[in-house]
DNA sequence: TTTATATTTATTGTCGACAATTCTTGCTAA
DNA sequence: TTAGCAAGAATTGTCGACAATAAATATAAA
């Protein structure tokens, strides 16, 4: 997985380190959302005190991975679907105003280099069609490039920094690989067609409906799956 | 000052109230922006182990008021100029969605309590015309009912925890208890409309067009400063 | 049996000391 | 004089132990 953070360094000490490795972890599902986190049986099982775990705990907290009470503890962070959907308008809202910026800001270069991507993106579409890579890393890829082009830190910590964690941890544990793989290239496409356009206006409104479009796809998805349950349990 | 986060309790262990102490003394220049965080040096002054400020460090934080680098220590955040633009842009992007949402989520009575409060500040306008009475608290109070309307946890989180403890920092240190007070009671008022009305697409134009002015009118004034220092300089 | 209270247990918050790293100062050599 | 290196000082990271708070259990009264 490519997908890191890019804005960050690799860890250098410990704390990072297990702060990594809770990450994965807690995205990934083997910590369950909503448990409790007990610090005495975590410090113990990565071999660390309790203070550096506490370190770790507070990056966690910092991106919205977990929550902690005073003088109660802390609990990974719950999966609802009300969360998941909070979070798309979120993005809508951010990235929105960050592909904005990105048809101001972007140099020539960036601009350049996104559309070489893209265009390498189509072959191994054309190859393997609609497959994970394209929607896991692909689409990451994408995000990313036109959110650093924003060129605002502001936008870039908040995104990248805090809102993606969580996204990853959703798409993990609702199963979501995203089978919108054609349609989300022909909506990147025109976003950075907007955005070498210098378009803002345009490129924020195509941002915004190509992350509702997710959205309301997840909410079909969701839909579809109660239906299933329900007629299952009768 | 009314205006603290409303979705925080009070503090009841003792790094929160070196938090809340520091976190005043930030915003308010006490501690100078941009200057180095010695911890033996202020563990010292507000007579706490380094373990329990190093928790407030952690808090201060996450709502952007210091940076942290591993093996090297904390700053005071910079207050640039363009740290400033790059804020407003985001508040823009989120407070624009939270008004939004806030048309389609809010109750009946919410929206007829907002109302009655722009009524009571019409008439301390009245009263004592544009003073900063109703720019300092009953803009903050404006804005947090329309964050809180949205009834989205994530945009209230991000809004209210971390975002508006840099506004109320760089209103401070640059000094602007901002004059629009007229212009902008007529634009609030022009958004609850809207909310009213459940009009969402409308509210979200309005209330980013609203903070896209406080940005320009803040780009006015530093432009203004700048001619005379230069003017000054000569 | 149920509720309320008291006691015990476990967990979190706080502390001071040591280890690891970075910054400073002074020295040596070109 | 200046550049680079080395020893020392200072700062941050990590640790284990104690204090304060919350949870669990047992006991007593209604």
């Amino acid at each position: 997985m490519l997908l890191q953070n890019p804005t960050k360094k690799t860890a250098v000490t410990t704390s990072d380190k297990v702060f990594e490795q809770l990450q994965h972890a807690i995205v990934e599902g083997d910590m369950a959302a909503g448990s409790k986190i007990s610090e005495p049986e975590l410090a113990k099982r990565y071999e660390i005190s309790r203070s550096t775990l506490r370190e770790a705990l507070n990056r966690l907290e910092k991106c919205h991975l977990i929550e902690r009470k005073a003088n109660i503890g802390s609990r990974v962070v719950d999966c609802t679907i009300e969360g998941l959907l909070e979070l798309y308008i979120t993005r809508e809202a951010l990235e929105g105003m960050a592909c904005r910026q990105a048809a101001l800001n972007m140099t020539d270069k960036e601009i350049a280099d996104m559309q070489n991507m893209l265009a390498q993106h189509a072959g191994d579409k054309a190859l393997q069609d609609g497959v994970a890579y394209y929607q896991e890393e692909g689409d990451v890829d994408f995000h990313y490039k036109v959110i650093l082009g924003s060129h605002n830190q502001q936008l870039i910590n908040l995104i990248c920094g805090q809102l993606y964690h969580l996204v990853r941890m959703y798409r993990c544990q609702f199963g979501m690989h995203s089978p919108r793989a054609t349609r989300a290239f022909t909506e990147h496409s025109n976003i950075i067609q907007a955005i070498s356009e210098r378009d803002g206006e345009l490129a924020e409104l195509l941002m915004r409906r190509h992350i509702a479009a997710s959205r309301k796809n997840i909410e079909n998805k969701i839909a579809l799956q109660k239906a299933a349950q329900q007629s299952e349990e009768t």
